[in-house]
DNA sequence: TGGGCTTACGAAACCGGTTTCGTTTTTTGT
DNA sequence: ACAAAAAACGAAACCGGTTTCGTAAGCCCA
């Protein structure tokens, strides 16, 4: 612990001048003249004078710090993702001179429970809320107290808050036409169920792409999954199991669709040879896997530089509405998708 | 932005004390009487009073803040094990009051900044090390500073701090020992070179017991890589093209080892059946993965847990030399290891 | 020369807690 | 019954910044 640290009245006290003075003419304000503001400045810079941000929060009713809690299952599901995304948010923060805190409290079932917390304490000045769901109790939470946040992911009242997403619909349109185009008519789709809002979005676009061509779905072809490769796995190996299996595969994110490549394995069927799969993240993992998989991405560090940017304008003020940010996402192709058997 | 939130001096005049006793009776202080303590905590609860952690902070001198600085390449490179390791961490960190920091700056190249811009701030009071080098100059840092901090790993000074290992020697002596009772002669290792610590140590268990087995150790089979899949996959790609390759490739990390089964396909060898190959590290997608990847594991959970602990036990005063654990890792074995051919 | 305006700065309050120290009140001892 | 000790609480300083408001000094102009 650092004792010698120099305060604003140190400062103050070594340059015959008051506290106010220091303060104001470190802050730029106009009533200092500019012969002041430069001998604060180099008094400041010689005595190696840092604020203290403790006493900066107190003041200014600011904490200057962002929280974001994690999803109980973080590691299991989202782990590559969420590494990446953490670090672009505390990286686009940081210059702003913003904190990112991490919040996880697996012991509590109830999902408001961290959200609460922090806010009760003012540790944040807001928010980013991740993996929303349609109807999701912590965004009518923060909506309800006006409490600044951004989403990542739509939800049912996305029109009433600032919020970034990609745009699953058209993405898998696109990934569901690139299967069509390789001559695939029997096309099955795991999605992630009510876990994720998106995951909705994302069916819609396969069913339009397939309506588009004139195909049919099956209902037994669009099965429910956790996000989780294990349920990809056994998802997987229930679509496999008939003769009239599908020859192609759409998956809700790439860790489903690692679990559907083993189920596919499982039954003898290599890939892409008999079957395609397709995932949506572009995780890093994908490039190794055999086969390498194709997947629907988008920079995961742009993802977060946005959000964050939006963030702190909504803490400037700035109206929710006014951040809703819609991008698409590219094609990846790697191995997993071939032409039909 | 809450407004009417109840400071203590509101709950002082409510209830016709002073600031100053409330303030101790809700601290449990020994100088106030039973009776005042319960009307106070009753009143507290009635009106909703919760203390403003900025000024608690300021008046303590302390910000029950500990920090976390990621790699530049964490996103790549650690996923899927810093995603549950930070939730461990925010976990264990959260029922003591404290919270969980996450800096990153991409753009600094100095490893130190991060650090140093955190302590000038005092917005933390210790640090979690992650990924250390034998020679690491943010140890260094710290240690001549005398900021707490526990490592993640162990450095050439390890004797001088805190630190949470896991036995990286004995758990590739064990790994190798587990080839060689496969039948397996001829054994290669890819490590991390000098980004990490463990990996020297890993190379040494490796060879200990090559040595005891009597069996050699040619000089290109040990490989140094960079902690990457995709080096992972160059690296195996050499070791695989001479006609007198290894039959088994023990790998410093699960991301490596993916890397070289990716290498072992593209030379038309099947794992395991010609070659074995054995991972580090234990995350999720290794049993996604094709074949479900052997490796070495310990509970990132608990490793979580028991840094959180440690490091608080630092702020509060311990020695560091109390808190250095070294843990062992288990085989789990899956299948990407099998008999020698 | 004196009244009105700027300009540049200081005094003091404030943010919301904690802590030191002193004072009043009650209890204890004889 | 009275002095001494203990118990319970209040006043005020403090942590280190920011901000409001007031004022002295310098300038302009009649």
């Amino acid at each position: 612990m650092r004792k010698e640290s120099v305060s604003i009245n140190d400062l103050a006290l070594h340059l015959g001048l008051s506290k106010a003075t220091v303060s104001r003419a470190l802050n730029g304000y106009e009533d200092i003249s500019e012969r002041t503001k430069a001998r604060v400045a180099a008094a400041a810079e010689q005595l190696g004078y840092r604020p203290s941000t403790s006493a900066r929060r107190l003041a200014l009713r600011q904490t200057e710090t962002i929280g974001l809690v994690l999803p109980p299952d973080a590691g299991e599901v989202s782990g590559i993702f969420l590494t990446e995304f953490t670090a672009a948010l505390a990286d686009a923060l940081s210059p702003q001179g913003f904190d990112l805190l991490i919040h996880s409290s697996l012991s509590d079932p109830n999902p408001l429970a961290g959200y609460q917390r922090l806010v009760e304490a003012r540790k944040v000045d807001g928010f980013v809320v991740i993996r929303t769901r349609e109807q999701d109790a912590r965004v009518d939470w923060l909506l309800e107290q006006h409490i600044p946040f951004v989403a990542h992911g739509r939800t049912a009242r996305a029109a009433e808050h600032a919020w970034f997403d990609i745009d699953g619909e058209a993405a898998f349109r696109v990934a569901t036409e690139h299967l069509i185009a390789l001559g695939h008519r029997r096309i099955a789709m795991i999605t992630g169920g009510d876990l994720l809002y998106s995951s909705a979005l994302r069916e819609i676009g396969f069913r339009q792409a397939m309506n588009a061509a004139g195909l049919p779905v099956p209902e037994d072809w669009v099965r429910e999954g956790d996000l989780s490769g294990h349920c990809g796995f056994t998802q997987g190996q229930q679509l496999f199991q008939g003769p009239e299996r599908p020859t192609a595969v759409v998956c809700v994110n790439d860790a489903t669709a690692f679990g559907v490549i083993k189920a596919a394995r499982h039954h003898g069927l290599r890939v892409p040879q008999e079957v395609s799969v397709i995932g949506y993240d572009g995780v890093a993992l994908g490039d190794l896997f055999d086969p390498p998989l194709t997947t629907m991405t988008r920079s995961i560090d742009e993802s977060g530089r946005v959000v964050a940017q939006a963030l702190l304008s909504l803490i400037r003020g700035a109206n929710p509405r006014e951040h809703q940010s819609l991008q698409q996402a590219e094609l990846l192709q790697r191995a997993s998708s071939g032409c039909a058997p």
